[in-house]
DNA sequence: ATGATTTCTTGATATTTGTCAAGAGCAAAA
DNA sequence: TTTTGCTCTTGACAAATATCAAGAAATCAT
């Protein structure tokens, strides 16, 4: 059993087993090599993928700054859901930072599940959810904390990524540079 | 024709007036106080309120502190939603900064839309992906930008919030103190 | 209208974090 | 293996923001 279908029995409970390969036939597994872009900036992003293994960077690019947005880590969905939504150019960029795989479905596949399956919408409005829930404490950690103590939340729940993810993302993805963060964890260490 | 009407029309376009009025009819028009509260964390939140008129800040208070995390104004849903789609605790308060007139939906009636609207869930969907974007921004603006920048992009678009709420609470939510929000403002004025 | 309370502004100072620069360490390419 | 390029750490200094305090202004309660 893939992490998708794991990932999706999980929200329904017991799931029927003709909705579950409903679902899951019309993912493609896709591998992507590591610093291979799945999406960039400026292009429509006309598919939804799900992370069986590996690590995606999801970040904007300027001529004077780079932002990691969010890393989508196993078990997590990536894409521009304003893009694959409304069918406008993406906004942010996505690039694996290794080897990755991925189930991956294209827009009129993903179109096709609701009929398919009656009981999608509510795994849709489920996720939806979760990644709201997500997304709000993320601003409250930015209105309430500071950069310390974001570190020290990020590291005690995501210890992995330490050793997966370079630094320097993890530094963005916490709103901080890097100078800040190597300074941060030498306090910690001691 | 009241706001959520408007609203529910401009999700679904051309909408069917039987749809419309049914959705309608499960809100109620539920007038509050200044200073009232919708909700208090820790309690259940058992309902989803839309903006009709007046002004909502939805916040967490601790002894050493005050975090606005959000204010609905007129035109915006208001509810804490992982408490209402979960049923546990709600972790936000909600406050009327003003007199306001809210359409007030109860968990149990919610559910019942989706029986008697088919497209109901394109317009959950659509709603919350409209709020996932809007939280997508405020995270990104806390990686990006100063609190200058952030205090002049939310000046920019909402002018008309300088007059009716207080300053405190803008600050808080753009991630400052008062008093970085008032050197701000006096520096943008001369 | 008056008094009490709260909000907002401002100054002084402290703290946190960013910028710049350079060196050490690590990873990738040849 | 060696060379090149990139990442991470560290120091010095600058800038941004928070904290503390007090006064002015605005709002609330009577």
């Amino acid at each position: 059993m893939t992490e998708l279908e794991q990932y999706i029995k999980s929200y329904f409970g017991v799931v029927a087993i003709d909705d579950l390969k409903t679902i899951v036939s019309l993912f493609k597994l896709t591998p992507i090599k590591k610093g291979e872009f799945l999406l960039k900036s400026g292009k429509r992003c006309d598919k939804l993928s799900f992370v069986q293994s590996g690590l995606l960077r999801m970040f904007i690019s300027t001529d004077e700054k780079e932002i990691t947005q969010w890393i989508s880590t196993k078990g997590y969905f990536s894409t521009d859901l304003s893009s694959f939504v409304f069918e406008t150019p993406s906004r942010w960029t996505i690039q694996a930072l290794v080897d990755t795989e991925l189930y991956t479905i294209t827009k009129d596949d993903y179109k096709k599940i609701g009929d398919l399956v009656p009981k999608w919408s509510e795994l849709e409005k489920l996720f939806l959810i979760r990644c709201f829930i997500i997304l709000e404490d993320r601003i409250f950690s930015h209105l309430s904390m500071t950069a310390e103590e974001r570190y020290n939340f990020f590291f005690k729940n995501n210890r992995e990524l330490f050793n997966q993810v370079p630094l320097q993302f993890i530094a963005s993805l916490l709103g901080m540079t890097p100078e800040t963060f190597s300074r941060i964890r030498k306090k910690q260490l001691s």
